[in-house]
RNA sequence: GCCGCUAUAGUUCAAUGGAUAGAACGAGGGACUCCUAAGCCCUAAAUGCAGGUUCGAUUCCUGCUAGUGGCACCA
């Protein structure tokens, strides 16, 4: 609807001697206004130099005119405010909108403006030797409903995770787990001892520095084969639990990518680009100039001759583009690696501007707690584990079903996450703890819920009346969601999908408890809006991967 | 010091340059003999400061203030 409607007003504007015209059609902000609303009087009043208002009539009856629009879907169109146009839907146009809700299912929804494209979206990024800890979470939550989104626009995803396994912060728990003789570990937590114990030890003894730094020159030779056998038994302990963490967080990985893949191509190509005049030779390491970028200057290569994580970055775009051709590459990660990223991508746009072109870099925030930032050395950084656990253990207060206790925590965590702008930092108050009501996961899940419950009665047959001449409130927003999942994939903003979600759970709510639903007026068409609002809001929480639960 | 991000109600967050700045928590009040009260209805409450651009600025620009992240051999 939206779209015909923006032809409509183009065709229109035409007519009028302003086709280069940039306006939008979206959705009014105020059902008083209409279903939709479009500023084009507005913006083409300045080019032709002519009254808003008067434009904005002239509009007005190339609209009531216009074949685009169809004779039917329209109920009024009229000029408000400084020169709005503001569009009533017909009440066939509506009701045909929550028919399609309705019977459409899983498929309510899906768009087309990535069809053909392959988009790959990188996220999560959990570092072997390491827990995953709350930042990871962030990632993960943001990544998945981003490439739930794109897919749901028609694109072929494929998602990727690329982890350190390799490097001071990898020799450092090897150095730590040597230290306590331990030659086969077994949980991540023997490995987090062992990284923490390195670390210490790296900042107070002159001795393990020097141990710590030669094991660090040896895992990049790889010649060692009793601690390569460290190495890779201490890898595959973290990554197993990794999966199984994103196995509870709903996402999986289609390629799992190592700092230690990358580390040969990144070489090489940074290299080629020395040649090249790409990086210069600075104290021995290799560098990028990025001053006449306004980018920072970054070392790629050390000169001890190791890759820096900017090196293996570049390496990594190569890697994947070979492994998965791709349109575009969507990379997430924590916002205090902007900064490195802009260097990084200014050097890639030196050395292959095309890759450098379809890759985008998404900057997710903190989350920080609100009795203050989180340090390892405070001793109160939490893991994405223990997070998890400790809302699913509040949950499980109200919902004896340990299935539903999980739902409802992860709907609760991955809401708090999602509800914001992708960059915006998170408090999390674990004095309050997550809130299960209001604003909150929860409100959507039993919202959902209800009115599932509903449609389990509805099964036999509904007293036939008509539907109401007026529209419910609640279907001039069903009728929306195609549009809101649209943007929130085209913006990479999965909180426009979220706060629609919100308002949505809202309208329900009161809808429920206004109206009689069962053996009520306009039963029949009660039951089609209760479904219709069932599939938008299962189909718009599975976008954000967040559960929806069959009883609450 | 340089570069970046942020500043909206008591609090946590929304709002492609548009109409009366929208929610939730907290505060105060209310409804309910009926489909799940994690719910519903009502009230009070906000754009850091100073300029500029614009018909119109929370949004764009400049300065200030306050936070926060990054700044070459760590990831």
């Amino acid at each position: 609807m939206e779209e015909r409607i923006r032809k409509a007003v183009s065709e229109a504007l035409r007519g009028m001697d302003a086709a280069d015209v940039a306006f939008v059609v979206e959705r009014s902000s105020d059902p008083a206004y209409g279903d939709y609303a479009t500023n084009a009087a507005l913006a083409a009043a300045k080019p032709l130099g002519k009254k808003p208002r008067e434009l904005a009539e002239q509009l007005v009856n190339e609209l009531r005119s216009s074949t685009s629009l169809g004779p039917t879907s329209v109920q009024k169109i009229e000029v408000a405010g400084p020169g709005f146009v503001n569009i009533m839907l017909s009440r066939e146009a509506i009701a045909l909108a929550v028919a399609e809700a309705g019977a459409q299912g899983p498929v309510w929804g899906k768009g087309t403006e990535n069809a053909g494209k392959h988009i790959i979206v990188e996220y999560s990024n959990p570092n072997a030797f390491k827990e995953m800890h709350v930042g990871h979470l962030v990632g993960t939550v943001v990544g998945e409903a981003l490439a739930r989104l794109i897919e749901n626009a028609g694109a072929t995803t494929a998602r990727d995770t690329f982890g350190g396994d390799i490097g001071p912060n990898v020799a450092k728990a090897l150095w730590g787990l040597r230290k306590n003789d331990v030659t086969d570990p077994t949980t991540a937590q023997e490995m987090g001892t062992a990284y923490a114990e390195g670390s210490r030890a790296y900042e107070t003894s002159p001795e393990a520095k020097e141990e710590i730094d030669a094991l660090n020159q040896a895992i990049y030779a790889g010649t060692d084969r009793e601690l390569m056998e460290l190495w890779r038994k201490g890898r595959d302990v973290s990554m197993e639990e990794f999966r199984r963490i994103w196995k509870l967080l709903g996402t999986h990985f289609d390629f799992e990518f190592f700092d230690s893949d990358t580390t040969e191509i990144g070489v090489r190509v940074v290299g080629d680009g020395l040649n090249k005049g790409v990086f210069e030779k600075s104290d021995g390491a290799i560098i990028y100039n990025g001053e006449k970028k306004g980018v920072h200057t970054m070392v790629f290569i050390t000169s001890h001759n190791t890759p820096t994580y900017e090196a293996k970055d570049i390496g990594l775009a190569f890697l994947k583009e070979g492994r998965w051709p791709s349109d575009r590459s969507i990379i997430i990660t924590g916002s205090e690696q902007a900064g490195r990223f802009k260097t990084v991508l200014a050097a890639l746009a030196d050395i292959a501007p095309l890759l450098a072109e379809k890759t985008v870099h998404v900057a997710t925030g903190f989350l920080k707690l609100a009795s203050g930032k989180m340090s390892s050395r405070e001793g109160n950084v939490i893991t994405a584990d223990e997070l998890i656990h400790s809302v699913i253990r509040e949950a499980s207060e109200k919902n004896a079903d340990p299935l539903v206790a999980e739902q409802v925590a992860l709907g609760a965590i991955k809401y708090m996450i999602l509800r914001q702008a992708p960059g915006s930092d998170i408090v999390f108050d674990e004095e309050k703890s997550l809130s299960l009501l209001g604003d909150s996961g929860p409100y959507l899940q039993y919202a959902l819920v209800r009115a599932r419950k509903i449609l389990a009665y509805a099964s036999d047959g509904a007293s036939g009346e008509e539907e109401p001449a007026e529209p419910y409130a609640i279907e001039r927003l069903i009728l929306h969601f195609p549009e809101v999942a649209a943007r929130a994939a085209r913006e990479l903003a999965p909180n426009l999908l979220t706060t629609y979600l919100t308002e949505l759970a809202g309208e329900w709510n009161s809808f429920y408890a206004k109206e009689r639903i069962i053996d009520g007026e306009h039963e029949a068409h009660k039951f089609l809006l209760a479904r219709a609002f069932v599939n938008t809001m299962t189909n718009g929480l599975t976008l954000l991967g967040i559960p929806t639960p069959e009883k609450m």
